[in-house]
DNA sequence: CAATCTTTGTGCACGCGTTCACAAAGGCAT
DNA sequence: ATGCCTTTGTGAACGCGTGCACAAAGATTG
């Protein structure tokens, strides 16, 4: 997903499916939150639907963890709390680094996100000399020159990288070569990485023109006949487009 | 995704899989930047590695669009962008409201990215009293009372909710009724939508998680034995580890 | 015009992920 | 202790997505 999912050719970690994988934090903010309301345990049912899954694959997804439900009763939360942070790697200490602090390198550094999960910001990095030494969400940002002492001192091995595309290939070859080995990339770049290295990309970008995609067929259907099932807003501006999308002519020819 | 996959069940839309759909970005990005370069035709293969796939699935991908390219020449760069423009509705303007302006809001409202892709920033919104009328990225923001006016007027049909995780169901809510159809949700909840209205979610925390677990897996690896592929600043920490997480017996029982 | 070379478009097989449906397991009431 | 009721854990079927491999198509060269 962002999604992201272009890397490991799905080599199964341990079992667990990626798809699994990708569940998990899902669960685990769902546990939590029963967690703080001192619930004890949970079925299937509610905990898929409070996931917004089907009870079928979270049972399934469970499954790979171990079996550590009671039939009859459901799941201990707190067992579970406990076991899917250990299977997620949340027990220990991730120290991350964020590499361009601008407007959205700075709203990261700001995220309370970051530590409720074991995530912990150790260095702000920027190659603008007028950004060294000022505070950023009560930390100091570091000179760019400085990454691969960061890294090492910190023992850092996740990256996030929050560059102008144009420097995000340079910074991760940097990451890389320095020991980080897991990066969450934010710019629009397909990053190169050797083998061993993660890499999930998100892209705003992206989400959005799939929303467009599939509003557009929407649109296109209300036009069609078939009567609206929603209230839409947008109705107006889909009748006022003349010429639909759904031509089968192309409108151009090559050159 | 970040993914994101919860949604629509699996309907080809017009025939064109939802996986297709998702990567059409990915080549648009890719060929925007050769066109710019004034590169005329451009091969699956070479489009392919820019992109970061398969050639054979790229080629399959655009013939659900139709049979665009040229045998043993390749593909006509202009024309390919125009096609996929279409494709996903981005020859029209797509105006677009962020509903909390924090940090991240705040961010969003800065990128360029929107526009570039004919997304269209039409308001800022914000429940905080004190937030109305100051200027965002030199924007008015608006307050969250006039949400439903802002939508009818300026014929939003995509909303971003950028609120923390309490507000979102109720914005979300709101938008809905407004006539938004699809959302963008940066809040870690999973939001509830009557049928016909796609939402996409965008969660940085699952991403870190994610990447967390390859993480503990890939030290786990060398703590096994298995040579280190790759020279990591984590394996001093990796190391420290007295406890592998690989135990079999779980450390605590449920009570 | 014919031979050759390049590259597309796709048939096919395989594997992953999802979902249904149900037997087995365990709690609980009587 | 026995039977009932709830819920798990999973076998099996199915559909989607991926990638190989190749025939067909068209450009190009002599
Ligand atoms: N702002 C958003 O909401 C948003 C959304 C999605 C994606 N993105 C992407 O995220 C990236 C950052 O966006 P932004 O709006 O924060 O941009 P920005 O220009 O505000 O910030 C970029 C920062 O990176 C620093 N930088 C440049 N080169 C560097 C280098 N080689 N090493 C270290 N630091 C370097 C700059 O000094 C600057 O502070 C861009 O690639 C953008 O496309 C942004
Ligand atoms: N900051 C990040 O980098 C980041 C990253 C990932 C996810 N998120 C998520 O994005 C959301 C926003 O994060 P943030 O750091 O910008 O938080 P923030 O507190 O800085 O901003 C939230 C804004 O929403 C406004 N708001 C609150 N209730 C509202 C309502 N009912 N209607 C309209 N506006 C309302 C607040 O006034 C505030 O301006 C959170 O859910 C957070 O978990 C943030």
């Amino acid at each position: 997903m962002a999604t992201g999912r272009n890397h490991r050719p799905a080599t199964r970690s341990r079992g667990i499916p990626e798809a699994t994988v990708a569940r998990l934090p899902l669960y685990l903010r769902a546990l939590t939150a029963l967690s703080e309301r001192s619930v004890p345990t949970v079925s299937s049912e509610e905990l898929a639907a409070a996931a917004g899954v089907n009870s079928a694959k979270l049972r399934k997804d469970f499954s790979y963890l171990g079996s550590y439900g009671t039939r009859g009763v459901g799941y201990d939360v707190e067992y579970l709390v406990y076991q899917i942070s250990r299977e997620l790697g949340l027990t220990q200490d991730w120290p991350v680094v964020i590499v361009g602090i601008g407007n959205l390198g700075a709203a990261l550094a700001n995220y309370g996100g970051f530590a409720s999960r074991g995530f912990r910001v150790a260095a702000l990095i920027d190659a603008d000399p007028s950004m060294t030494g000022k505070q950023v969400a009560g930390m100091g940002v570091s000179h760019v020159d400085d990454l691969e002492e960061i890294i090492q001192v910190n023992g850092v091995s996740i990256g996030v990288i929050t560059t102008p595309g144009g420097a995000a290939q340079q910074v991760c070859d940097r990451l890389v070569a320095a020991g980080v080995t897991s990066i969450l990339n934010f710019a629009p770049t397909v990053l190169t990485v050797p083998e061993g290295v993660d890499v999930r990309k998100v892209d705003l970008s992206i989400e959005l023109q799939i929303l467009a995609f599939h509003e557009q067929r929407k649109a296109a259907d209300e036009l069609a006949g078939n009567g609206a099932r929603v209230p839409t807003a947008a109705r107006r501006r889909a009748a006022r487009a003349d010429e639909g999308p759904e031509g089968d002519i192309p409108a151009v020819m090559p050159a």
